[in-house]
Parts: structure tokens; C-alpha cells; sequence
DNA sequence: GCGCCCGATGTTGACGTCAACATCGTCGGC
DNA sequence: GCCGACGATGTTGACGTCAACATCGGGCGC
């Protein structure tokens, strides 16, 4: 076994010793004006500061990070950036971490099969991070039965709330009765729905809220048609709806599938909003822009992003968590895709 | 000044020591195992990892760092996760940093003002990574005269070929070229042109390789319509395309504007494909259900993110770089957007 | 004018890990 | 049966930083 390892190039920068020595002072002063503390001669500071600028000197934060014994940096868990929901979260999480001081440690979940997902949860443990955040279906979670560093704060980004975890999440239930109510309000007499995968905690909030508001309605409860998010899916789904001449309102569980929805309607020569009225959920930037422009509920991903950041940086810190789920409320935003429905509509 | 300062909660876990007294043996044994060397007995083995398991052991990649001098990580400059080629981008670079046992340091850009922009720089050379794949159009580094850390390896993704540095992108050349002569084979007379935004080098590819494709075919070059690649400035120009009753073939630099240009055709009654053909470029997942389904450049991002961490751990580890840019092939996708001109086209 | 206080600066050691070297015991060859 | 080799394990120190403590020199109060 003699695998003659190359001889690891080292790219180390200076250190401090070498700006103490250039110029002429001890490392704890060169420590002191890099973190700017005050008790410095204005004099020696700036000798301090010409030594490092010629030196290129950068603080070496691991050693930064075994002193003080935090990393300042936050690890988010993700699975697949394709999701829009995820994606703008992580966006928002990325800027509020940073504005806190915080770095972001992306820790990507390659597949969701149970090994990769408790593999991913294993390295987390290695990772140089003081929280995380987790921003996967929780459901996953449950099936994979994984486990999590103890002592590790977590914020998960769910609606799910059997976890001992802080929750941070969109309120999905009202943003469901949002688009129920909106429909129904416009006279139609019952709303059919395009849910989400049933992995998805915020899916099952959609559908059951969808099913609440009707219930409380006094409406009829149509079958619900099972979509896994993918426009593909809202297609799928669509071309059964199209089919239907009893359908006149569809509220599907986010946008990508109401784009599919409304695809496969124009196929079937189905007129939105005329023959049927159409609402997403989301609001992503495409929607304004469908054909029709899309009636849907806009989550507020921001303020999702800097709660759970909040919230996990107050765990870091405080050492403590709230238990009280917080849910961002959602906006009706009414597009060309919904109208009360044609009068002239045949009943046989 | 008295800011008291609570006594920071050590979160530390327990170190090798500690499993070292626990399994009965030194430190180095421990680290041995945790390094999944050959020269421990077997016995002793077991033992060790019975302690690791029993207190929870994880190895701190801080002192990790430290003595090793590298950080096994990778930072990776994004401004905004909006755009659908970043997103996908750095989801497969994570993933394929992931499998290189590299972590993913997500360092956000929060504004593109020159401030903004510096300010993201400087905080890189105290981040904890090996190396950097910068995502951000690269025009905007230069307005922002931005200086990289010396000696830190960096990969850019971008067209621009004026970098000192490793660079990998799609082959935006190639790609506009397939979408201009698909059009051009269809039969239209020439292709209209909306193009991305001009901090981008990959929206210049494009509209100078639309250009010479028509020119080399000998075909006369309308004014471009610029876009900033969101679906409202693809619908701005969508409004002034279908104005123009010449306008029988649009190539948009993006699925986002093309969207938006389906739109503003539809609501002037522009059929599509029949009156006008429309093109986009990026293949998201959406475009197949636009309606009608789009015709697009396929861009293979997984490849592109591969690509550039491999570059990237390449110059890393060998402390070289390759100065050839690489450029990753695209596709078109032929879908029901493009159809040969409507012959009974008026020519007054 | 003496001592005390305070601000500026220096010295020491520890954070957790691992390479290099040291040690110890066993096994095989002659 | 002796010696050298080799495998298993232990010891030491250094990576870069910073808190805690030590030191040193003035200025100020009485």
C-alpha cells in the first residue's frame, strides 16, 4: 500500500503572525484591528491595516470557526432546486442569512430514496454549520425515519407541526380558502381540484382546506385528480377536467399545474375564463404572463426566507425555540383566467 | 460601552479525546478510524466506533480545515436565483459537488450596485472555500471592477472569453443558430429578434449569432426588440411584434420572454404558429405546456454545472487551469409553436 | 510627588485534528 | 534462537485565532 500521495499543494495565505511581524507588533494586535475593536492606537491601526493590505492577509476563518467555536454559517437542505416554492425560499433564506452575518451551506439531497436522504443527514453532522434549515417535504422525512443531530438547531419550512422543530411556512389552508371562496363567490357551484403529491404536507393543507371551504359551502365535493406538481401532471389532470362538460371552476394546488390545466383545456377548445375559470397557487413570475393571465395565491417567500432565518439564528443564539408554527398569510391575486361561469350552460 | 455580552453558549460537541478515553486508546487511534485507515486492528476498530456511536461523535470540520489547509468546499456567487438557467445551473453544480465530496457555500450577490457587488468580493476571501464558480453575468463584474482574491482558483460561467479564468457555458452561438434556421427552414422570410438583457454576455451570443445566421443566409436583419428576460418585457416587445403584420417568425432569447410574447400575440388575435412562429431558448419545464407548446433551444445545465466543478476541483487540486473555454452543446426542441409561413400571407 | 487607574500592547495557551515520528511486540528467515 | 521487518498503536507539535491574563507607561487626584 504504498499509494504515493502527491504532496498536497498548500495555497495558505499569510497568516497573522506574518502581518504582526511586518508590521512590528504582537498577533493579538493584528487581531484586535481585524476585528475592530477600539482599543487600538489610531497610529498602530493604520500600520496594522498597510501590513495587511500589502500582504493580501485574510483572517482564516476555520481557525476563526475552532476558536470561537461557531461557524457563522447556516446549512440549508434541499432536494432539487426545480421546485419554484424551494427555490424562491432558498433565494430569501440566502439573502436574510446574509444580511444576518451568516453564510449559506447548501446541502443538497441527490435523490429521495431513503439512503440518500439518511446519507445527506449524515454528512450534515460533519458539516461546518450552526443550524439548519430545512426546506424538504417533511414527509420525506418521516419515510426515510431520519434522524438528526441532536443539539443541532433546526428550522424546517413546512406545514407540518409534529416536529419538535421550530415551523416557518406559508399559510397554505387560508391561501386554499382564498381561491375556494373566490371561485364559489363568482357563482360557480362547485370547485374541482388539481392536488399536489401526496409526500407533500403542504399539499394535503391545499386540498384539505379546498375540501373544508366547499363542506362549509354546503357544495359538493368533486374527486379530487392527484398531481405531483409538474405541469405534465396539471396536463394529465386537465385532459380528464377538458372532458367534462359538468367542470366550470378548477382550482389546481400551484401555478405549473394550472398551466397544464389551462393547456389542456385550449386543446379540448374549452374557453378560459368562459366555459371554465382557472386558479393556481403561487404566483410565480410566469403566471401574469399565461394564456390567460392566471388568477392565483401569491406566497410571500421573503418573509418566509427571513422568519426561518429568524427563527434559527434566535435558536443558535438564545439556545432556545418557539413551538408556535408561524404561518405567512397569502394574497388573492385575480387575473383574466376566472369569471362567473357562462349562463348558457347546458344541464342536459 | 459596557455591552455586556451573554456568555456564548458552547454547543460543542464531543471531541476525539473523548471517544479516545471511552474506547481506551489515543487520539490518534480515533482518528485513524474516522479516516477509514487500514492500520487499525479490527478489534480496536469496533471499539472505537462503539464510542463514537455511543457519544455522538462527529468530527469538527473546523480543526479539520485547519490542519488540512483546505476547506473542501466551493463558493458559489449568485445574484438572485429568479433565473431559470442559474437555478438549474447551481442545482447541478451542487449535486456534482456533492459527489465530489465538496460542499456548496452559496454566496448571494443582494444587489447589483457596484457596492453591492464589491462588498459580495470582499467578504469571499474570509469564506471558507477551496475555490469559487461565479454564476453572476460577468458584464456585471466589470462595471463593478471587481477584484477577485489572488490565488483563489475561480471558474466562471459565462460566454465572455476576456477572463483570465476557466470558463464554461453552453454554447449559446450554437443554440441561437439552430432556433434562427429552424425558422428560416420553415420558410419565413426572416426571424425577429428579442433579446436578453445587454449586461448579459450570453444574450449578446445570441442576438450576434441570430444576426449572422441571417446574414449568411443572405436574409435582411430587422431591429431587435430588448428584453431583460422577464415574460413583461417579452410581452412589451410581443405588443410591437404583433403589431406589425411583417412579423411571420420571432426568436426570443428566453422561454420567460417568448411567454410573454405568446401572450401579447394572443391578445391581438395573432394565431400561433399559423399567423407567427415564436422560439424560445432555455427548455424549461413549463415551455412544453405553453400554449401552444413551445419550440425551444434545449440547454443542458446539468452538463454545464458538471463541467465547471470538475474545472473547478481540477485547479484546485493540480493548481493549474485550462484556458480553453467549454462549451456545451444544446438542442432544439420542436414543438407546436413553428409552422411553415401562413401562404396566404398579404403582401398588399 | 505618590500611588492608582486606565489604555495600549504583549504573552500564553487551548480550540480539535492529523502528519510525522517513536515505540513496542510479534513473526519469519536463516 | 537471533535479528530485522513490519504492523499496531502512542506521543508530539503545529495549523491560525483570540480570550484571558500580564505588563508597561502616563496622567490625574489629592
Amino acid at each position: 500500500m504504498s499509494a504515493e500521495e502527491p504532496p498536497v499543494r498548500r495555497r495558505r495565505g499569510p497568516s497573522m503572525a506574518d502581518v504582526a511581524r511586518l508590521a512590528g507588533v504582537s498577533g493579538q494586535t493584528v487581531s484586535r484591528v481585524a476585528n475592530e475593536r477600539h482599543n487600538v492606537d489610531s497610529a498602530t491601526r493604520d500600520r496594522v491595516q498597510a501590513a495587511m493590505r500589502e500582504l493580501g492577509y485574510r483572517p482564516n476563518s476555520a481557525a476563526r470557526a475552532l476558536r470561537n467555536g461557531e461557524f457563522r454559517s447556516i446549512g440549508v437542505i434541499v432536494f432539487e432546486l426545480s421546485s419554484f416554492g424551494t427555490t424562491r425560499t432558498l433565494d430569501a433564506v440566502a439573502a436574510a442569512a446574509t444580511i444576518s452575518g451568516y453564510t449559506i451551506n447548501l446541502l443538497p439531497v441527490l435523490d429521495v430514496n431513503q439512503r440518500a436522504v439518511t446519507n445527506a443527514f449524515s454528512r450534515l453532522g460533519e458539516q461546518a454549520v450552526d443550524g439548519v434549515i430545512i426546506l424538504i417535504e417533511a414527509h420525506t422525512l418521516d419515510e426515510a425515519g431520519v434522524q438528526l443531530p441532536e443539539g443541532l438547531p433546526v428550522v424546517v419550512v413546512d406545514s407540518s407541526a409534529h416536529y419538535d422543530y421550530p415551523i416557518v411556512d406559508s399559510n397554505q389552508a387560508q391561501g386554499a380558502r382564498l381561491a375556494t371562496e373566490h371561485l364559489l363567490d363568482l357563482g360557480h357551484e362547485t370547485v374541482w381540484h388539481v392536488s399536489g403529491p401526496p409526500t407533500s404536507f403542504a399539499a394535503d393543507r391545499r386540498k384539505r382546506s379546498w375540501e373544508l371551504t366547499l363542506k362549509q359551502r354546503g357544495r359538493e365535493v368533486p374527486p379530487v385528480l392527484d398531481g405531483d406538481w409538474t405541469p405534465s401532471s396539471g396536463y394529465e389532470a386537465g385532459r380528464k377536467l377538458a372532458a367534462n362538460p359538468d367542470v366550470t371552476a378548477v382550482f389546481a394546488a400551484n401555478d405549473q399545474m394550472a398551466l397544464g390545466v389551462l393547456r389542456a383545456l385550449h386543446e379540448r377548445g374549452r374557453v378560459v375564463p368562459d366555459d371554465v375559470s382557472v386558479v393556481g397557487f403561487d404566483d410565480m413570475e410566469e403566471s401574469a404572463h399565461f394564456w390567460p393571465p392566471l388568477t392565483t395565491i401569491l406566497q410571500n417567500f421573503v418573509d418566509v426566507g427571513r422568519l426561518s432565518v429568524d427563527a434559527l439564528i434566535h435558536e443558535i443564539q438564545a439556545g432556545e425555540h418557539h413551538h408556535d408554527p408561524v404561518a405567512v398569510p397569502t394574497k388573492l391575486v385575480v387575473r383574466s383566467s376566472t369569471a362567473p361561469p357562462s349562463p348558457r350552460r347546458p344541464t342536459i
